[in-house]
DNA sequence: ATAATATATACCTTTACAGGTATATACTTT
DNA sequence: AAAGTATATACCTGTAAAGGTATATATTAT
């Protein structure tokens, strides 16, 4: 454990955006405009933040056709792994987060972009 | 839970400072000099880091004569709470926060300030 | 009242982002 | 090759906050 890479995370943690793109991805991997459909966000802010989760190695990309699959780092990080859980036990009654999980749920049936 | 309180916890995290203060103060409660005393860092820097800290209500402060003592909020805070006991699973091999603790308990018998 | 001690605040400079607009890039379809 | 779709990047503006120096405030001791 390094105090400064502990830091970052924290970093990567004070941003809403940020806190509801990973509570989505602790479900599995999305794309980038799912992410925009749940979130209800513009295009360029959740990339922006998607790019600054990954410079940090919070998560990982990889892409398919036209788009790109955003996932939790696979590689072990027990820092982002104790805070995601952390995370997980503080946010599991909070309204926003709620309709996040929900919005995901409904939007894995219609599939609508990034078939696998 | 508001999610905006918790990015605020975040943000409080989020710096090397702040955590070996929270660390130290997980203990117990301390006065300024002590902590300047064992992070070995300028006393403004301390000052300004702890009343970052009172601002958004994560420590909070009472003064006893010439010092003022400071001390994890007593009131409850769900999200401080379940983060601190993160922060120590996490940090608990860390050189930096190891030696904290260890000066802490040397300073603890010699009492060289603030007599309660 | 004065000096000493402990702590806080004001002010300055620099850096890290956040969010917005416009544009670039990568890939697919026609 | 051209157009369309998905995503990323460049650039700009504003804001938070970190660290430093100097100074103010609060309390105690003389």
């Amino acid at each position: 454990m390094n105090s400064d890479e502990l830091c970052q995370v924290y970093r990567c943690l004070c941003d809403k955006t940020r806190l509801r793109i990973l509570n989505l991805l602790s479900d599995g991997a999305l794309c980038v405009c799912h992410l925009q459909e749940i979130l209800e966000e513009p295009q360029v802010k959740i990339s922006k933040h998607l790019a600054y989760l990954k410079t940090h190695d919070l998560v990982e990309s990889e892409r398919r056709a036209n788009w790109m699959i955003y996932q939790i780092t696979k590689k072990a990080n027990p820092i982002l792994e104790k805070n995601l859980k952390c995370l997980q036990d503080l946010i599991s009654e909070d309204p926003i987060f709620k309709t996040d999980i929900k919005r995901l749920q409904t939007l894995d049936t219609s599939a609508i972009c990034c078939p696998s």
